[in-house]
DNA sequence: TCAAAACCCTATAGTGACTATAAGGTCAAG
DNA sequence: CTTGACCTTATAGTCACTATAGGGTTTTGA
């Protein structure tokens, strides 16, 4: 299989592939002559793997651990659990910064209801006063 | 005032309000002789405004189109109550995707609440066999 | 048989909002 | 007169890609 049928199968890009292949999540394939990758059922099986686990918005370097973790088989999945727990963890904190700053810029819009000069705009006040006290760890950036 | 002290009384750091001012979003200061930055009251009204707006995960383009519309400060704010609601809408898009993705990894999280062998890990066949349905838009990246 | 289309290769730069580093200049205190 | 705290610019790194340039190869179909 080359590089394209693979994209095809797990519906990612031929670069996205070459880009796990220098990361070190997609093994090296054999090349072909005229130096053209070819696949096999278990690249098809790993990259699967990896698009499911980004699809969680796992990171590369969680992805890494949990390959390494996998390379195991007889091992005790004791490590994937608290993997997966600290990866839910992330997601909670995440979800809660977003709540919070969804609060706050409820509030904000209230400030200005109805259509009113700049100068008098509640949401321009509100933005030129905002108490900021210190969250410190929150990102500022939706992702 | 130097950047420094202005960095001290905003909460941000010197190489930020740099930043800031190569972006555009801060008027590049009055220079000293020996070409350091000399802020006034006006820079810091200005970049307090900037990091309340960050604060609430404003991208730099909508702190700008926010700042050119206060620029005219006798005119309608109904654009800015517009920009406002876009951005409410978008951190919502964001919560109800990560709020999904809680669920899949909660799910995916008690098909292995003890442990046992890698082999027989239910979340390692979990993550080999998801079914991934397409979601256009999902940035699956947490931020 | 040959040309065009479709595919493959590498290397490099861009995204966003910073942060970190290098390598140097200026200034006040002791 | 030297130490340390501050300032300057320029450049590279973060993350997970995506886009582009500039080539080479293979397949298709007229």
């Amino acid at each position: 299989m080359k590089i394209g049928e693979l994209a095809r199968e797990t519906g990612c890009s031929s670069q996205t592939i070459r880009f796990y292949e220098r990361e070190g999540l997609l093994p090296a394939p054999y090349r072909s002559e005229s130096n053209y990758r070819h696949y096999g059922q278990q690249h098809l099986k790993r990259l699967s793997f990896i698009r499911n686990c980004r699809a969680l918005a796992m990171s590369h370097a969680e992805i890494h651990a949990l390959l390494a973790l996998m390379d195991n088989p007889g091992g005790d999945c004791q490590a994937i659990n608290g993997l997966l727990d600290e990866h839910i963890h992330h997601v909670e904190v995440r979800l809660e910064e977003l709540s919070q700053l969804h609060g706050q810029l409820r509030n904000l819009r209230e400030k200005c209801g109805h259509a009113s000069p700049v100068n008098d705009c509640g949401i321009v006040h509100g933005l030129e006063e905002m108490a900021r006290e210190e969250e410190p760890g929150s990102t500022t950036h939706l992702g």
